[in-house]
DNA sequence: CTGAAAGCGCTTACAG
DNA sequence: CTGAAAGCGCTTACAG
């Protein structure tokens, strides 16, 4: 079903008057090749006009390189990997490659593997569903594909592509000291995975360089529920936070609805910074102060990453320093009281007027 | 970078002690094989052995055929095509194939084209971008690889996979009915696209149907600002309707935000009904009432049209007849009041207690 | 500067 | 039941 009834290399030959491989060589070689310049104005004349395309699948035997390269994400569904993915297909397009996804859902990894690189498909292959315990972390080393993690590192690989998330961390730290929190906490994703702890650290670290105490953490998966029920340990600890830190937009979701739930009024009881922004934060009952990252721009630069390896250069770790961004809503003020106190067990829903029993400073 | 340095059949051969012809037949014509069992037992088990994947290429080269497919999406960001696709993935998988995925935002048809169907990648595409003026419909029309439309028709083609759109219309209609509404009014999406028109159709047709007036419209484009807008027209006409339906998600948000902030309540005041299901609607302020569609079932079914059509079965068009699935949230309710009226001017949040000022009948 | 030949790794009639 | 040959559409040394 392939191109076997289009125009073929011998059909450009025939029409030009030359050999076939001349005219292999006229659409290759580009500037050095010894040809004629009449002869190659000729032919490329002719390829243009019978829309000639080479066909990849010929060319890709030969040369044992199929200008193809394949993706492993761990959820289609999530808009986060939908950005680095397509970052990465248009950079991938620009350079004259196309992606071939997968889904690896790690129970299919073995599967995919075999599709993608077992049977010859790809040149290379983006991993971004690192994870402890991932097959895909032996097979991958234990191949000859050129290969990179993007996002969630993999120590020691010295092939990452990521981004500052550390630096997120501390954006959101800082932003929050700066506006008078001492009572700081965070909503963490699940810390064995690299992305969630660099962004973890980074918070912690600068909220301990300003000379604050180590926030308090919870875990919670990336999705709503887990974030709602982690939220509620915070807000129902004795040393309720003023300040916290959600690490994507999801949980934020959740966070902020377990908040409304307790009665808590956002951000006067209590601000909300999230990792992640979308446009639909904007339309929260309260407008989510955000943290931008250059997803597009790391999805891009796992392909340069790939497109280097190919190239012959040896692997190596690049970080996308486009510096994260704050993106500045209603979900974060200065705090109203600065000594943490249980919630009251009123629910009166998530107004925005005035506070109530404020003990501003 | 390919398979070069693996094992290739000529190895399997030399390893079974047969001919590589030999070897090509046990693992092809499956059972119908003229192969004397005791051979084609050695052939398996070395196969086995020595971990053999053919190269897709080669095959490819001969057979013309890739065992890939094309996919082109509006927007890799949307999470409905998101799973649509997640849905075409799995299925292609399952089926052998592999997807290639490219992003249809017009401006880069004709390079995506080139790139998967001229240059012989793919044995044939989904298109899930057909939008009046798109170019593609020429191309793929003006070609001979198999395709399919998915979600959004193209009348006439005789080759669309799509859902029940209208029937979710009518579903959130016979909700709103059952409720004891009778002022609806939709905000629906840009109404040159097929999927838009179906939805709004389907709800205008079933209010009609129950001897109700014609539903007010207003248009806006798939996103949160512009239904935001189109919702402030519905809000402020002289005959505020109390039930109004939306047609995806992110408009919804935006619709919430906007009754939100002309002082009005959900359900109370307005109920608010939308197409598109996803998690976080439950987490809202007001827990969105959705329509749940078989996105997933969608990309798979276009997965299996295109498969037939490679079998040489004739193009055709295919229902997915799975029904839409109300998901019964908080933001519905019958009526609290039956007279259309302008609302107050106060804004004071969308708090969910008791109605005040209710003419309920 | 250009042509002729070999070969990438398969599959598929065609012999025998 | 199995082997030998040709060929898919390219590219790339090698001649000349």
């Amino acid at each position: 079903m392939t191109a076997r009834n289009s125009i073929r290399l011998v059909d450009v030959a025939r029409a030009a008057g030359v050999h076939p491989s001349t005219v292999s060589r006229v659409l290759h070689d580009s500037d050095r090749a010894a040809v004629r310049p009449e002869t190659r104005e000729r032919i490329l004349a002719v390829a243009r006009d019978l829309r000639y395309r080479p066909n990849v699948l010929a060319r890709g035997l030969k040369t044992a390189a199929t200008a193809t390269f394949g993706m492993l994400v761990p959820s289609l569904r999530n808009p986060v990997y939908a950005e680095i993915v397509r970052g990465a297909v248009n950079e991938a397009a620009r350079r004259g490659y196309v992606m071939v996804l997968a889904e690896d859902d790690s129970a299919v990894t073995e599967q995919a593997w075999d599709r993608l690189v077992e049977e010859g498909r790809i040149d290379g292959i983006i991993v971004a569903s690192a994870a402890p315990g991932n097959p895909i972390l032996q097979l991958v080393s234990g191949s000859r594909v050129p290969y990179v993690f993007v996002n969630r590192r993999v120590p020691g690989s010295g092939r990452n592509v990521y981004m500052r998330e550390g630096d997120a961390g501390r954006l959101a730290a800082e932003h929050l000291i700066g506006l008078g929190h001492i009572a700081l906490a965070q909503v963490a994703g699940p810390l064995g995975l690299d992305t969630a702890s660099r962004r973890a650290a980074g918070f912690a670290d600068a909220v301990v360089s300003a000379g604050l105490q180590l926030p308090a953490l919870v875990e919670a998966p990336f999705e709503e529920r887990g974030a709602f029920e982690a939220m509620g340990r915070l807000v129902q600890s004795r040393a309720r936070p003023t300040g916290v830190y959600v690490s994507n937009l999801n949980q934020a979701i959740g966070a902020l609805a377990c908040v409304r739930r307790s009665g808590l009024r956002v951000p006067g009881d209590l601000s909300l910074i999230t990792y992640d922004d979308d446009p639909l934060a904007e339309f929260l009952e309260v407008p989510l102060t955000a943290i931008r990252m250059p997803l597009g721009e790391l999805g891009a630069a796992s392909i340069s990453a790939l497109a280097d390896q190919i190239d012959g250069q040896p692997a190596r770790d690049v970080e996308v320093t486009t510096a994260p961004e704050l993106v500045l809503r209603s979900s974060t003020s200065p705090p109203e009281r600065l000594i943490p106190a249980t919630p009251s067990p009123s629910s009166n829903g998530g107004e925005q007027q005035s506070g109530i029993g404020v003990d501003q400073q």
